[in-house]
RNA sequence: GCGCAUGUGGCGGAAUUGGCAGACGCACUAGACUUAGGAUCUAGCGUCUCACGACGUGGGGGUUCAAGUCCCUCCAUGCGCACCA
């Protein structure tokens, strides 16, 4: 009784084991290949892990274990992206320091994943809030600035003057602020951007080679949005002119008016005295209008004529111009021509405001509906008779030559809105002069350290609180000594997270962010694991900053991550997602303490395919601990040994199939993040050992080690007792002998037109012929086919035979 | 609305190239052992039928000797984007 499995007793051990003997340190021998696997670092809160963080974070130490023991040098790190809003708010809330917050959840998180027994290099830690950490954040953002992708512009922010502070989207609810429920407007402000525009082809591209699930590509390739058309230059009766961008030049023909985004600039300007009222009315609606009352009223069509009229490029006519806000300023050119015979929203907006109609294309019935497909144009002057891909290619042409337009991509994806109003985040390095000019600070100068502040309070101004500490932000500088303003805005939280996995390969490097020659060792991360929510955002903005240092030659791949995997979401057991509000959140250290770390990672990889949901279950939970001491018990007796049923024999030739059954399906399946399938095939080999009078030792050895990567605590406890005195983990994985994992007798079935009619047993081997000639001996085949004629015969190889007869 | 996934027993799920649907686990039923059982072991377990047998992978249609798998169509659920010109 007391020698059962004993999780909590060998779970303690081996994690000390580890520990002692720095047992996952990577070795950094460049004579044995590599593996980065890499799980997505976690945002210390202070709810700490959960079930779904264990999964990703169990599946890439799943895939490290195996490595290792296939001889690869592995690079399994871990680290915190520490700064963010959740601190800061709470120090907000309770005065106390967001650094002493953060260092409290990340022990608390260190500690949860020591006890699941991962296996990381804990020498290779990093944390984003590290000054030595973010001091490299900031250098990139100098190499940014020296090449002009970042720079200042005036964008509109969620402004609440209640609180004298700038609210991030997600603490804006229904246009009040979480907090208090007050107003929030939108107002712009200075702000910093990165010009990700300008890598858009790039990232774009680059996706092709990547080893990546298919629709999380199409969520970026949909996110970088390309579309190829043109712009056309209208000319404006009486003032200048301005330019549409549109995929259809072919429809040209078919517009019958123009219309300009609200906010666009030349409104103002070519609106005429009797509509100028009815235009500032509509601006003025517009602007307090938030993004998400814009485009969810969109139903229904607004608009203003702004009694301006544009030239039509081609044929010359007079073409009113109208302001409406289904034209986004953000977008093209923020000014479109309108087709609505062709398109459905301009014939919307002509229905409503009863603006001709032209058929360019024939095919639709425009009385009805726009006509957006192919067809043959007419009322097309020079395009008559075309398709759409000549009539597109005819215009450009026609524009290009009589300088009214040209060929255009554009692109969906906008800069990247790159400063918060925070205190907690990394400080920009950058210092305002009093003659108006900014500078960045001097790169030997870095970091430049967030200031100790006593309290952390809104300024009042927009401005992040930094602004209250006016010894920091009042300085000099030290070129001409000049009066400077330092920059209050420091960096969002996707900064530290862009380049984090860099840093993890030479975290400790005084002189540069990451050594050459190991940074050419490493990259690119060879499986990266982390939930489909940063499907777009992160794994973009990680993207870009690689290709600029990968520009600036600081790193020698084109993309960082060539294999990346989303682990699907644990949900409760009530088939909804976990949360405190429908109660059903498990925490994983409640688990840890009742079944031990090795039933966890088991059961979230038995649950089913690493990228599915799936619901958690409290008897799927016990069925699996139930397996760990079924496995415990085929190796060891009651009293604490090893069974005699274990012996240095050769097994029977029964249970030798099994065993390199198992070894053959187990490795296949860690290739490809099977595990599910992976453990029910040691589950079947437990339950064939179980049933067999003698064991051979070399088999169970290798049962242990395939079950290591998954259930490391107790494979290290049967490996000692089976008389090994050093760790499993460089121990090599087993091989298989091909002859051994087919059967040599096996079952096939005899079909009539594809209804099965018999079962036979007979040499794997057999060929087709033989095999007809036994199918058709059979009686009931006889019985079946008695007075038809035998059409046809298919014979597979160890499947079946299949007689077609009428 | 557009795009991308996914639909298999009571439940989670399995099924190389089209070739025995339901592996493995849970739940359930019966039995054994036991002072006891929420431990362990044995057997059963898709549906209908006493049985023979028939039916069965979201619905309908098709290709094929053979379809969970391929094609068409419809439905449902999930995710993403959402007036992107």
């Amino acid at each position: 009784m007391s020698q059962a499995y004993n999780p909590s007793k060998i779970e303690k051990k081996w994690q000390q084991y580890w520990e002692d003997h720095a047992t996952f340190k990577v070795k950094d021998d460049a004579a044995s290949p590599k593996f980065y696997a890499l799980s997505m670092f976690p945002y210390p809160s202070g709810s700490g892990l959960h079930v779904g963080h264990a999964e990703g974070y169990a599946a890439t130490d799943i895939v490290s274990r195996y490595k290792r023991m296939k001889g690869y040098d592995v690079l399994h790190p871990m680290g915190w992206d520490a700064f963010g809003l959740p601190a800061e708010q709470h120090a907000l809330n309770t005065g106390e320091h967001p650094k002493h917050i953060s260092k409290r959840n990340i022990d608390n998180y260190r500690r949860q994943l020591k006890s699941l027994g991962l296996s990381y290099d804990w020498d290779k830690e990093i944390n984003t809030t590290d000054p030595n950490y973010y001091k490299w954040t900031q250098w990139i953002f100098l190499q940014l600035y020296k090449r002009g992708l970042a720079y200042v512009d005036e964008v509109p922010v969620n402004w609440c003057p209640e609180l004298g502070t700038v609210l991030a989207n997600e603490e804006v609810i229904d246009g009040k602020s979480e907090r208090g429920g007050f107003p929030v407007i939108r107002k712009p402000m200075r702000q910093w951007m990165l010009k990700i525009t300008a890598y858009a082809e790039r990232l774009l591209e680059d996706l092709d080679d990547l080893d990546w699930p298919e629709s999380l590509k199409e969520m970026q390739r949909n996110w970088i949005g390309k579309s190829v058309g043109a712009e056309v230059t209208f000319s404006i009766e009486g003032h200048g002119s301005f330019d549409v961008f549109t995929t259809r030049p072919d429809t040209l023909f078919g517009v019958t008016y123009c219309v300009l985004a609200p906010e666009h600039p030349l409104v103002a300007e070519i609106t005429t005295a009797e509509q100028a009222d009815a235009v500032k009315a509509y601006q003025e609606n517009a602007a307090l209008k938030s993004d998400l009352e814009r485009t969810d009223l969109a139903k229904d069509k607004t608009g203003v004529f702004t009694g301006a009229y544009a030239i039509h490029p081609v044929s010359g006519a007079k073409i009113p111009i109208w302001i409406s806000d289904y034209v986004l300023i953000s977008y093209g050119t923020g000014a479109i021509m309108a087709v609505p015979g062709h398109d459905q929203r301009d014939f919307e907006f002509a229905t409503k405001f009863e603006i001709p109609i032209v058929e360019v294309i024939k095919g639709g019935d425009i009385s009805q509906e726009a006509y957006t497909g192919s067809g043959e144009h007419v009322n097309s002057d020079f395009m008559n008779g075309m398709d759409n891909e000549q009539a597109i290619d005819s215009m450009n042409q026609w524009l290009e030559s009589n300088g009214k337009g040209k060929k255009k991509v554009t692109y969906r994806l906008r800069d990247w809105l790159f400063s918060r109003q925070r205190y907690w985040g990394e400080p920009i390095p950058i210092i305002h002069l009093e003659d108006g000019t900014m500078k960045p600070i001097p790169e030997d100068q870095l970091p430049l350290l967030l200031p100790e502040m006593k309290e952390i309070k809104p300024s009042g101004t927009g401005e992040s609180p930094l602004a209250n500490e006016t010894d920091w932000v009042n300085t000099v500088d030290p070129e001409t000594g000049q009066k400077a303003r330092r920059e209050t805005n420091t960096m969002p939280q996707w900064a530290g997270s862009s380049w984090y996995y860099l840093r993890y390969i030479d975290p400790h490097n005084n002189e540069e962010i990451c050594d050459k020659e190991k940074q050419e060792r490493w990259l690119p991360i060879d499986l990266y694991i982390g939930g489909v929510e940063h499907a777009v955002l992160h794994l973009l903005y990680a993207r870009f900053w690689h290709k600029v240092l990968y520009d600036i030659g600081v790193v020698s791949t084109k993309e960082p991550f060539q294999k990346l995997f989303n682990q699907g979401m644990i949900l409760g057991d009530n088939n909804e997602k976990m949360s405190k509000s429908r109660g059903n959140v498990v925490n994983p250290d409640d688990i840890v303490a009742q079944y031990g770390a090795d039933t966890l990672r088991v059961y979230e990889m038995f649950m089913g395919p690493l990228d599915a949901a799936k619901p958690w279950s409290t008897t799927g939970v016990d069925g699996t601990y139930r397996f760990l001491n079924r496995v415990w018990r085929l190796f060891m007796n009651e009293d604490g040994n090893v069974q005699d049923k274990i012996q240095p024999i050769e097994g029977s030739d029964e249970f030798k199939r099994v065993w390199h059954k198992t070894i053959k399906k187990v490795s296949a399946d860690m290739e490809l993040l099977q595990f599910n399938t992976a453990i029910s095939q040691m589950m079947v080999f437990v339950n064939e050992a179980n049933k067999a009078e003698q064991l051979p030792k070399k088999a169970m050895e290798d049962f242990v080690q395939l079950l290591s990567p998954f259930a490391p605590h107790l494979a290290e406890e049967l490996w000692e007792k089976l008389g090994h005195t050093d760790t499993i983990t460089y121990a090599a994985w087993p091989q298989f002998e091909e002859q051994w994992t087919v059967d040599n007798e096996i079952e096939i079935v005899v079909q009539i037109k594809g209804k099965i009619i018999d079962r036979i047993h007979i040499p794997s081997d057999m060929e087709q012929e033989e095999m007809q000639e036994m199918a058709l001996s059979l009686d009931k085949v006889k019985a079946a086919i008695e007075g038809k004629t035998i059409r046809k015969i298919i014979a597979v190889k160890g499947k079946l035979v299949n007689i077609v007869a009428t």
